[in-house]
DNA sequence: TTTATAATTAGAATAATTCTATTTTTAGTT
DNA sequence: AACTAAAAATAGAATTATTCTAATTATAAA
């Protein structure tokens, strides 16, 4: 199998799942591989076809369980726009995102440190956020 | 009809619906009215039950097509998040949501202008937002 | 009133996601 | 290396959320 995966990358997934007792398996490697390889925010569906490459048999209920095995362990994000279907991101940086609602586009905006603490500070007293996001809708004048 | 709609918000509702060429039906109005009585966050659902008690037989695909009127008139704003139904809410005083991840229950979390204008300065140049939309998910100490 | 158009309706269709029951794989033991 | 218990993958059915279609009804303007 032909994984583009650096031995980080594959560190880094074993690790995280190996610390929540779970298997590192070829299905849940190819799925994390495909989701780094690209950095874009493909939905369950386009994940499959792009793990499919690899693992022609892989199917959708298995790529539902790997993605939200890999959103457990802190290494993907689910990214949610109006009335569409879940999007998932590999970038674990602190950053926002904008959809261009003419191209339908996503864009990652990146967010410094000072930000999000700022944004923080909304949350009343007893509200412990366990994570935020942030997604904007526009246009954007020029190609990116 | 025991419309609990204020003249003003009756009178909001038909001049947008004015603005943009629709009519106002009772459909709309009836629709807006479970909105505007109970400030929480329903699902396409929750509003057609709540709908029914004054409409009996009004259908799901008109409770989405009132919906989503209503959302392009800016009167209404949609909710989302994680693998979860479309949620509506009235609020449309700057805000944020807070999912409680224990209860599944959805708080508003008022968001100061100066903070509104922090969040936005994250845009790229050539990234025009019409709208945003801060989520986070997280526990809560005590009861609100 | 009449009339053109917009909106509602029921139900079918589609899309997204989850569930179920079975089979396969894994990792740790013999 | 074979054995075993538990975990994961699988196919496909089921469920849920949303949209579409074609027919009917309501609206607003002439």
């Amino acid at each position: 199998m032909a994984y583009s995966l650096t031995d980080k990358d594959k560190e880094g997934l074993n690790s995280a799942l190996k610390s929540k007792g779970l298997r590192p398996t070829k299905q849940r490697t190819s799925v994390y591989d495909v989701i780094l390889r690209k950095k874009d925010h493909p939905t369950a569906d386009e994940v499959l076809v792009r793990v499919r490459r690899e693992l022609p048999t892989i199917s959708l209920a298995t790529v539902y369980n790997c993605l939200e095995t890999l959103v457990e362990c802190g290494l993907v994000r689910q990214v949610n726009f109006d009335r569409a279907p879940t999007r998932f991101c590999p970038n674990l940086t602190p950053h926002a995102h904008f959809k261009c609602s003419r191209t339908g586009e996503i864009f990652d905006l990146p967010m410094d440190p000072n930000t999000v603490e700022h944004v923080k500070t909304i949350l009343p007293k007893g509200f412990l956020a366990e994570n935020f996001d942030l997604s904007f809708v526009g246009s954007t004048n020029h190609l990116h």
